[in-house]
DNA sequence: TTGTTAAATTACCGATTGGCAATTTTCTCG
DNA sequence: CGAGAAAATTGCCAATCGGTAATTTAACAA
């Protein structure tokens, strides 16, 4: 029943494409890069995979199930959740790397303008990061650590694109260390309940 | 002494390639999409501007010389320093196009950390837009619009970060009013000064 | 040993890529 | 009307692109 044994799992070599993808983008990484990285040819990666596309596609969901993972796991007992929030926001940091950023926020400007496919997978992995964070700010929120004044929704919008922004520093070269002190800047600001001052 | 007429400008040939390549980025937009963008054959685009690398810097530093020109009108006569402020940073999401997002931004990810020369462009234009920006901020920390205790680098460090996050988010459809209403709630956060509650 | 199965591998495809040399067109000036 | 100059155009190049069919290798079961 078996036939000629892997020369990598399926999984390791989606993840090795995964990296190609996320250092160089959709269009920059070619078939041989992949074959390169994978350490798989080019016939077996279309078998596998099937055409690069595909191969991308799940390559981003393979990095959304790993962030999903390192999310969930942040929490990790911490009961206040005030740390709760940064512990998740810092996490979202640690799946960036210095010099490449994260893999969504790079596909969701190089390929969702022109992939519709694309373009709903992030959404959707924006929309799951989002909820998970409004939650934590909703349970701060209910034990008085943030006000009641604060919009949930808005206050998670302003963190998320905050995030995005930091994305972007970090491909072009910003460390780790720097966006995190200026995203716990941001937290400090968002989670500070005011009234808007409406002066025209 | 004169030759055959040009069939476009030097000037429009460029408008039109920096179009091209806000739309496509660097790598996806291939020579002939330069050609039928511009309406010049390779062999022109060629001698006119060197080969597809310094086509990209020239369309490059055409966009920046817009914005600080758009930058500069943006002031126009008004006097209030915080609305100077909200003028200046307005213009920069006028930059932006929904559906293209920003150029710099754009290119800041795609190509910055593969390419030491538009890196260098690139941090060079950001820079100017922050001592820009941060002018206005002393400005307004000046006639007590914005108060003493903010830290003017700081702020328009947490303003451009959010505004390269907007960015991120118009290139995948976010409209430009939305961007421009986040904007200013941001603005609100960064110019409104308070100590920062120092807690572990 | 012999099928059978599943993987890897080789060899190839047409199309497109960025780039350039040689030529042709179209102007101005003498 | 040429002569010269500056642009456009044609035609080609090697290399690489994504993708696939045909073949070979290597395992297991009978």
């Amino acid at each position: 029943m078996a036939g000629r044994p892997r020369k990598a799992e399926p999984e390791v070599a989606l993840a090795a494409a995964m990296n190609a993808f996320w250092e160089k983008g959709y269009e920059s990484t070619s078939m041989s890069d992949l074959t390169e990285a994978t350490g798989l040819h080019k016939a077996s990666l279309y078998k596998t995979f099937g055409d690069k596309h595909q191969l991308f596609v799940s390559a981003l969901k393979l990095y959304f199930k790993k962030s999903s993972k390192a999310q969930k796991e942040s929490r990790n007992g911490e009961e206040n959740p005030i740390n709760a929030i940064r512990n998740s926001v810092d996490t979202t940091i640690n799946q960036c790397a210095e010099g490449k950023g994260c893999l969504a926020v790079n596909s969701l400007i190089e390929v969702a303008p022109f992939d519709a496919e694309i373009d709903r997978i992030l959404k959707q992995f924006r929309q799951r990061l989002d909820e998970h964070l409004a939650g934590l700010v909703d349970e701060a929120k209910s034990v008085k650590l943030v006000s009641g004044s604060v919009d949930t929704k808005e206050a998670v919008r302003m963190i998320s694109i905050f995030l995005h922004g930091l994305s972007a520093n970090m491909a072009a070269g910003m460390s780790a260390n720097k966006a995190r002190a200026l995203l716990h800047g941001q937290l400090d600001l968002v989670l500070t309940a005011r009234k808007k001052a409406h002066q025209s």
